[in-house]
DNA sequence: GGTGATTTTGATAACGATTTTCATTTTCAA
DNA sequence: TTGAAAATGAAAATCGTTATCAAAATCACC
């Protein structure tokens, strides 16, 4: 396990005891405060996906949540994925190998480092980017809203099973 | 016009006149150095993309292309994309609304600005940012061997138009 | 310049991922 | 418990991209 898993793993566990909810107990609460209901086919894609320490292509969040939930069906998954999107709960995550994994959002706009082997994917805070984002900007002529910074390699995991 | 632009046309016309060859001239050179014979599909599509300053679509860099040579098929269009991009004179570009643009590959590895609007696109170096991002990866457990940074925004011409 | 092997082409069909349609089932407020 | 509304899964439709194939274009050789 990475110190970036572990760390993540304490964080929640900080939330769970603060709030009182788990990351999936809170997603459903959203998703029913936001005028959605709670379904079986629901439940389980979100288990799956708040729990999954890696970006899912929808066909993985599938064949995960198949298990928690047999009758499940594709298109339900593709039609939840948007939800938790909208509901900025996750986030869609582009990847040489592809641009159709979601992963859980973090608080506030951070930066991704990518396992290319599992998927793997965890946050790092860039310190005043920002800064130097806007003013690269100006320079060009740009009025910069938005900004991707992604770091691509091979996690601890990866690298010990290969050897 | 941005600084931007006229700064790269500024090093196209330098290195037009070190080397005496336009880009689209060094682009078809390359693809018959390369083995590939030089077609007027293929001319169509390099005079196209080698002189675009935005991001296009292969649809795009169809309907452009098309005007030069009307005989022109879209599946010619995907091939010559492919071989360019083999050659690494063009990258596939990825942004919100889309991962299929392709947009002429800088020397060196640089980083992206691109305008939301219109798909214009920029190069920018990033100073001394590999150290902070090998740092990133070292604390997370990981090996980085890739990363991408890109800025999305208005352009000055986009803003300009709007107003 | 002509010839012919080889590459390239465009039209068509095939493909895979995603979205739409629709009748049935499930949820949840009353 | 009931019923309106939402959600579901299966099937069909759609979209961008890739494979197939016969015809056309390229280019090394003469």
């Amino acid at each position: 396990m990475t110190i970036g898993a572990l760390r993540s793993i304490i964080i929640e566990n900080v939330f769970q005891q603060a709030v009182g909810l788990s990351v999936v107990e809170s997603w459903l609460e959203q998703l029913q405060s936001n005028g959605y209901r709670l379904t079986n086919a629901r439940r389980a894609v979100v288990q799956t996906v708040a729990r999954s320490q890696r970006a899912l292509s929808p066909m993985q969040v599938f064949e995960q949540a198949r298990s928690r939930y047999p009758a499940l069906g594709l298109v339900t998954v593709y039609r939840t994925l948007e939800k938790l999107e909208e509901l900025k709960l996750i986030q869609r995550v582009h990847q040489l190998s592809g641009c159709n994994a979601y992963l859980a959002l973090a608080e506030g706009h951070q930066h991704l480092i990518i396992c290319l082997e599992c998927g793997r994917a965890e946050y790092f805070e860039g310190e005043q980017m920002e800064g130097f984002f806007s003013q690269v900007g100006e320079r060009h002529g740009y009025r910069v809203c938005e900004h991707w910074l992604q770091l691509f390699g091979i996690c601890r995991e990866c690298r010990t099973n290969e050897n």
